[in-house]
RNA sequence: GCGAUUGUGGUGAAGUGGUUAACACAACUGGUUGUGGUCCAGUCAUUCGUGGGUUCGAUUCCCAUCAGUCGCCCCA
């Protein structure tokens, strides 16, 4: 008993659901195009080193990557759980910080992979539509690359959006920050949750993320980042927030949003759904600054911005709100075989339509006339072409246009010009031929409108 | 990793410790042998996620397992 499923937490994709991610992909590529992105691929699976970096205090590193030894190996390899560190990577190994005009501004879309409990929004591997601008520092670029994300989000027709935005400041802020907060939760962290706890010494920040604490009175006087950014780090901030207010983005500052990746500094940012068909995952994408990875992976100082998208996520939000990008499959032409003499001959009007372009279908299942038609239907052929012993006699195809039922029976070699005649009006009664006897197809007369 | 809940044909979905597993949709066939959508009739689950157990007998009860869904957590 063969009973193979998909492994948890991924998922087939094909028929109506494939329509949509092909909207999405051309509308992605629509995007990066006029923000002067250009597309890179990277492996799925990297040295486990590129992900497991330092003291990485996230989840996703330390407990839900994809990491094994491959058989006749030593070495560890990790399925990618996320884009940018690859990116990274990929801009020191290519040396792109001498080649390119600098930023080097790169997407990416593709498979990630966590090893997480599956639920609505959150799969084992799902999609990323990611970016990530490496080589500069400009607050601008900050404003850019969610200005990117933004104006993608909202030309697919989404509206139950808030863009939540905030600052972790650079080194010395952070680490001001830092000693604060371990100087503030001192005596009361032996009381807080074992996350907490374990967080408190690798990364305090990240204690404001937390949901298990989050109502404990403690968490009320928290002291603010704000309060801790020195000038420049302020600075760098308001420029981003007179970016956004420049280009009409509008945005919350949440004082409580690190994110969950320790590489982010400065900017960082989420852009949430709130629309009930989103459950408990509501990020539709989000990002940050980062100025520690390139030097990480052996680059020079380089700064970086990015952001990735979870396009499962996207449909997701799409479908709650009622936003249909699915494309409809239909048929240019549906081949019907009236006899089974006529086979061949239906094979080859099949084969002449797809030579030219024509999206065709026919019957390989030797149903009834009837039981084709109903495919003519299913299908939403535009015209039907019927071949049956007599047309085989005469050298001749049947030829139906289905909105208004008009049918002509042509000679086989005016298959196409009359094929390029329906396709090729823009006036849906155009083709009705001006010698008034209905179904005209002589040939004669001069099917135009304004002649 | 933890908790809750579900799993019956192509689809939706009833149902029972006893064997003909409802009904609807779809599909196919015929009425209508070269013209679809309507109508009528017929056909379509040796089988109830998978594997074990209890039983004379399990789709039904029990256990395990796999998967879906929803929370927690985490994150896109």
């Amino acid at each position: 008993m063969n009973n193979y499923q998909v492994p948890k937490g991924t998922k087939d994709v094909f028929g109506e659901e494939i329509t949509k991610w092909h909207k999405i992909e051309d509308l992605i590529k629509q995007f990066t195009y006029v923000y002067n992105y250009t597309e890179i691929r990277t492996p799925i699976f990297e040295h486990t080193e590129v992900f497991k970096r330092g003291n990485d205090s996230s989840d996703m590193v330390n407990k839900e990557m994809y990491t094994f030894i491959p058989a006749n190996s030593s070495t560890s390899i990790t399925l990618r759980p996320e884009g940018t560190a690859g990116v990274a990577r990929s801009f020191v190994e290519n040396k792109m910080y001498g080649n390119t005009d600098l930023p080097a501004k790169l997407y990416y879309v593709g498979p990630q992979f966590r090893h997480e409990s599956p639920q609505k929004g959150r799969l084992r591997m799902f999609n990323q539509f990611g970016i990530e601008c490496i080589g500069a520092k400009n607050p601008l670029l900050d404003v850019e690359a969610i200005s990117l994300g933004y104006s993608f989000v909202a030309a697919i027709g989404l509206q139950d959006l808030k863009v939540l935005l905030n600052t972790l400041g650079d080194d010395e802020s952070r680490a001001n920050y830092r000693e604060a907060l371990k100087e503030y939760f001192k005596d009361e962290i032996s009381n807080m949750c074992p996350d907490c706890q374990r967080r408190y010494i690798q990364n305090p920040l990240r204690i404001l993320d937390c949901k298990v604490d989050a109502h404990k009175p403690i968490m009320n006087n928290v002291p603010k980042m704000s309060d801790y950014l020195n000038e420049e780090s302020k600075a760098y901030f308001k420029q981003v927030c007179d970016g956004l207010d420049a280009l009409d983005i509008p945005y919350e500052i949440d004082d409580r949003l690190v994110r969950g990746l320790d590489y982010y500094t400065h900017t960082v940012f989420e852009v949430v759904s709130e629309n009930s068909a989103m459950g408990s995952q509501c990020t539709i994408f989000a990002g940050g600054r980062y100025d520690g990875l390139v030097e990480y992976f052996g680059g020079p100082a380089c700064s970086g911005i990015g952001w990735a998208m979870g396009i499962e996520r996207l449909l997701l939000a799409c479908e709650g709100e009622g936003i249909e990008l699915a494309e409809e499959a239909n048929l240019d032409a549906y081949v019907l075989c009236l006899s089974k003499n006529a086979n061949i001959h239906a094979f080859k009007v099949l084969n002449e339509l797809r030579a030219n372009g024509y999206r065709s279908e026919t019957d390989y299942l030797d149903r009834k006339f009837k039981a084709q038609f109903k495919s003519v239907e299913r299908y939403k052929a535009t015209v039907a072409i019927m071949i049956g012993d007599k047309d085989i006699e005469n050298g001749t195809v049947t030829i139906k246009r289905i909105a208004d039922q008009k049918q002509f029976v042509i000679k086989f070699e005016e298959l196409i010009t009359t094929m390029d005649e329906i396709f090729g009006e823009t006036d849906e009664h155009a083709h009705t031929c001006n010698c008034g006897n209905e179904g005209c197809t002589c040939g004669e007369h001069d099917h135009s409108t304004n002649e």
